[in-house]
RNA sequence: GCCCGGGUAGCUCAGGGGUAGAGCAGCGGAUUGAAAAUCCGCGUGUCGGUGGUUCGAUUCCGCCCCCGGGCA
């Protein structure tokens, strides 16, 4: 007799078949999914990001699909937030939460909470990304060696992302990040709960099979459209929806400066790439509480 | 059949008498509020085949095979 998990985890690289697991285990344990993907987040790409079809939608109550705002910053916080609030409504009904996706960084806010740093200003934000644009990384990184040398020292002056994320906390709260990153964390989410996690690793050469199939059918069924019509809303360059897979490609393509052909293939490579990164961090960051399941 | 051009990494190609290199692909890694982001590391090879010249041939020469193009 398997008692029932308060939560199940399935995690895995794209394409590796979550979903459809995903559902059988909701409809085994009277199950409601909760998006763990940073993408499938937001509305539009339905079918560039893969997210669940109408039938799949039928079956199983899904959440957190499409429902973010294409133009406002969202963030492992808000998605804590947001799939935190969600967790309780399904377990105040008796029902298992299954959280499915390809973020590692959600599913490790998920299971360990996330450091206690206070909200940055906007302005702040936004005057850090332009520095970045305008000035490089290397010169962010200059100047964050200025007022957090040990932040600095802890970053390749290339890495742009965090140099600008180190940048606005040491300005935004006269504090280096790593000051809020050694504090306790956030209580997890999952504190307490018993949980069932899973992570799909299919060999890398079935995936590759997979994924090349997969976006030749994304393509064949509207990923090109959505892109247009993406791309029509006229969104902030700094849009995160912007760097879903395939946009840029597409787009080229839309443009005229690709074939078809040529930006199917860099769509196939790049989803590839994210395949083999997804599976570093798994691989790297997970403990032996997780399942690694190499058939699907 | 003849005349050119070409056969070098998975792909596109550079190189050149001392056993070879670039882009892309691929492989490995990092990852704490943009994470499908961002960043770091690694050439994986009968240089078409076979004889010859040479101390030494992927490179030069002969023959053969294959792929383009041209002339018939």
């Amino acid at each position: 007799m398997v008692l029932r998990p308060d939560a199940i985890l399935i995690a895995g690289p794209t394409a590796s078949g979550k979903s459809k697991l995903a559902i059988e285990e909701a409809l085994r344990w009277g199950g409601e999914i909760v998006n763990t993907d940073s993408m499938q987040i937001y509305p539009v790409l339905d079918v560039l990001t893969a997210r669940p079809d109408a039938e799949d939608l039928e079956k199983v109550r899904h959440h957190l699909y499409g429902t973010a705002a294409l133009d406002e910053p969202y963030s492992v916080a808000r998605w804590m937030a947001d799939a935190g609030a969600i967790a309780e409504d399904i377990w105040s009904r008796d029902r298992v939460p299954v959280f499915v996706g390809g973020t590692g960084l959600y599913f490790k806010g998920l299971e360990n909470g996330l450091a206690a740093t206070p909200e940055i200003p906007a302005e702040i934000r936004q005057l850090v990304r332009a520095d970045l644009i305008e000035l490089g990384s290397e010169e962010l990184h200059r100047q964050l060696a200025e007022i957090d040398p040990d932040g600095a020292a802890n970053l390749r002056p290339s890495d742009s992302h965090r140099i600008a994320r180190a940048l606005e906390v040491v300005r935004g709260t006269k504090q280096p990040l790593s000051h809020y990153q050694n504090l306790p964390h956030s209580t997890p989410i999952l504190n307490g709960k018993s949980c069932q996690k899973i992570v799909l690793m299919p060999p890398r050469n079935v995936l590759h099979e997979r994924i090349n199939m997969r976006t030749e059918w994304m393509i064949d069924n509207g990923a090109i459209a959505e892109v247009e019509a993406l791309l029509r809303l006229e969104l902030p360059a700094e849009a995160t929806v912007l760097k879903a897979i395939g946009v840029r490609q597409l787009g080229s393509y839309l443009h005229g400066e690709l074939s078809l052909k040529q930006a199917t293939e860099q769509v196939k490579a790049a989803t590839r790439q994210y395949a083999k990164r997804q599976s570093t961090w798994f691989n790297g960051q997970f403990d032996e509480k997780w399942s690694f399941r190499d058939i699907v």
